[in-house]
DNA sequence: TTAGGGTGTGGAACTAGTTCCATTGTTTTG
DNA sequence: CAAAACAATGGAACTAGTTCCACACCCTAA
């Protein structure tokens, strides 16, 4: 057998020195040097492409530093994480080593032994697109996990309400092993896919507003904001400037709009006034259903005086179609919004609204998963942030 | 030194069978079994705790699935990377094993070796947010990726354009070695910026249109879309239609706006029209530079029957204070926008407007990333992609 | 003088995969 | 019928870090 390159025997092997020679002897024959086998493949591959064999540059390992630095590996660990077992004038020959080399430690394999891989994923489904809504709660996530060194990993879910749980195609990250440590879960979420998400047991926070048709028999951890109370202050708002006839117009279909639609309805009855809902079917979108909602409005015999809009896209659908009538907001009809779309504030006159704090909720998603990975056997929790009424030009007082 | 558990000496240690027996049980003292060290710190913790031992559950490996199909751990890896070199009654055997034990490969594992984490960082600048514009990339970047079995992990950059570019605090994941393989980077780009990421030699690719200040000096991969013919097209259906008095309104300063003015420009010269640019300082935002610009019109003694505005949001502002001084469009005024936001088409009339297809530039951007990894050493290339004139309701015949 | 405590350091074993050399058994070829 | 070619398989060495045991060394106390 022949040998490739030059004796690696002094040194490299002085652990060994406490066997017998012969066994040592014996021991160089069996193992293959560290790095010759690739060496080996580099030579034969430099001679065929005829190129240098320094073309194939070998990333730089804590073991170049610990030879540089002339210390062991061990040392180098200990510094690269700032344990305090090393003396000073170590440690300054240490950073000098890296610096000198331009070492960076290699992400991926200390992942391994950290069983963490300090990844979280944000997951969508196809249904939301990457809404302007999602896309501050995605916002928030990453804040809060930048600041912790954790890192997002932005990723798209393609099903159906209807899917078959177990025929869902889940993003091949929440199949593997190892690359994420936990999911957060935005988007509307029907119960398929939640079951779908627990049978691969990984940890996850669902942002729970637009969870459908739960029968409260599943447990996970969960943040969302109280849609029942945003619309409970706004309606008390506009009985407060005088309102009395109010409507309240939105797809209760849907559970998140059912809540803004019962705390309307609260602030009714506590005021013993007579909650009207506006709904119609085949809405091709909410601005649509805005729409056709205030062609409805328009064409009752005695018409509100205000109206309480399922969310702002719904309001806006209620605006163009009071405007193209001819209808005055706020002089006629006054109008509140939901969630504090960023266009809210842009349309004339700007939208008073129930301001949504996405950012907070996705900093509250990526802190409860954080919570969850420290202590997986935590019992399940569910927060509810508050929700804030922005007084804004579509309110006008009697 | 007492040994914990049973002697785990038969077979596990077979292969150094050519050793003495003497030397054998040299090693034995010397070296620990494997998992010995753990399995002692879990043994001393249950006793602590009064935990069973078993509670700490190790993660199955190919090792274990080896142990149990019978066969070496060479052939799982053949059989986890379907290479052919394993014979079908090997392989089912493998197979069953893998199903028995849900054994999953582990993702970090095999990325060390690979030297690919296949993830690259979607990056975007603290000044953009995510911008409706930069989540269509986002969802582009994505949808490409997903389908390569790539990942996309989601990271924002806080800097200011006057930054130092040595001071620019990169993302964690940019810094750190074998994370990712590469960065897509949107939003607003200053060269500041450029010169840092071009530091890390991380290998990049740039959306181009929102690059300033550039001298052309620096390569890198790019992929843009064309202002340039975007605004040509408009203005060349605007004369079309009969017009001939038409002004553009836009923020210049802006590179893109500037590339989209002299599309404009070009349009008007090659009909011997005269470009008129409306133009204001201090405005707070697009559509309050629309707002602004909508006054000015009104206020010049021959007014266009036209305007070309610089992007979607401008045009907006102008419409809305056409609108509030009861100029109608498009009956007074055609108005054209650029980008087609998702809000143009609810707009009252829907805004025609220059489409951009913002999913083809993430797509075309994770395409060209993916390139330049396989071929590091290739030319860099810059593409721009078409853009494509939407009719809709803000352009009257004259 | 020896035992004990503390600090600093080296490095084997570890993680969980992939790679490739060596070996065995089988088939084809000279 | 031997030699060569080939397919299937086992497993050590490999990747690039972390962990922790062992040991050296110094200082202090009995």
């Amino acid at each position: 057998m022949p040998k490739s390159t030059e004796d690696p025997g002094h040194g490299i092997c002085n652990v060994r020195a406490d066997f017998s020679v012969v066994e040592y002897a014996r021991l160089a024959t069996i193992r293959r040097e560290p790095g010759s086998r690739q060496n080996q493949a580099k030579m034969q591959k430099a001679q065929e492409t005829d190129l240098a064999v320094e073309a194939v540059p070998k990333r730089t390992t804590i073991r170049d530093v610990a030879r540089t630095a002339g210390v062991g590996i061990g040392t180098i660990s200990r510094v690269l994480n700032s344990s305090s077992q090393v003396s000073r004038e170590t440690r300054a020959r240490v950073l000098e080593a890296i610096r000198r080399l331009g070492f960076r430690p290699n992400a991926q394999a200390r992942r391994i032994l950290r069983r963490r891989s300090e990844i979280v994923c944000f997951l969508l489904s196809n249904r939301d697109f990457l809404h302007p809504f999602h896309a501050r709660i995605l916002q928030g996530v990453e804040s809060y996990a930048s600041g912790l060194k954790q890192h997002v990993l932005f990723a798209v879910l393609h099903y159906s309400p209807r899917t078959a749980p177990e025929k869902i195609d889940l993003p091949s990250v929440l199949q593997e092993h190892g690359l994420i440590d936990g999911v957060i879960l935005a988007g509307t979420i029907y119960p398929n896919l939640l079951q779908r998400i627990e049978s691969v047991h990984m940890p996850f926070v669902a942002f729970s507003n637009n969870v459908v048709g739960m029968d409260g028999a599943q447990q996970f951890d969960q943040v969302g904001f109280d849609d029942f109370a945003g619309t409970l202050q706004a309606t008390r708002y506009l009985i407060s400037q005088g309102h009395s006839r109010i409507d309240f117009a939105g797809d209760i279909t849907l559970p998140w709009i059912q809540r803004r639609f019962e705390g309307y309805r609260r602030a009714m009855r506590e005021n013993r006034l007579k909650p009207v809902l506006v709904t119609v079917r085949n809405a091709e979108s909410f601005v649509d259903f805005g729409q056709k909602s205030g062609q409805r409005i328009l064409a009752l015999e005695s018409r509100p005086t205000a109206v309480v809009a399922g969310n702002d896209e719904t309001a806006y659908g209620l605006w163009l179609s009071l405007r193209r009538q001819g209808i005055k907001v706020p002089d006629e009809i006054s109008l509140i919004g939901f969630d504090d779309r960023e266009e809210a504030v842009l349309m004339d006159p700007p939208l008073s609204t129930v301001r949504v704090h996405k950012e907070a909720i996705g900093q509250t998603c990526m802190k409860m998963l954080l919570e969850r990975l420290h202590h997986p056997q935590m019992a399940f929790s569910q927060r509810i942030l508050p929700t804030e009424f922005v007084v804004r030009g579509t309110v006008r007082q009697l």
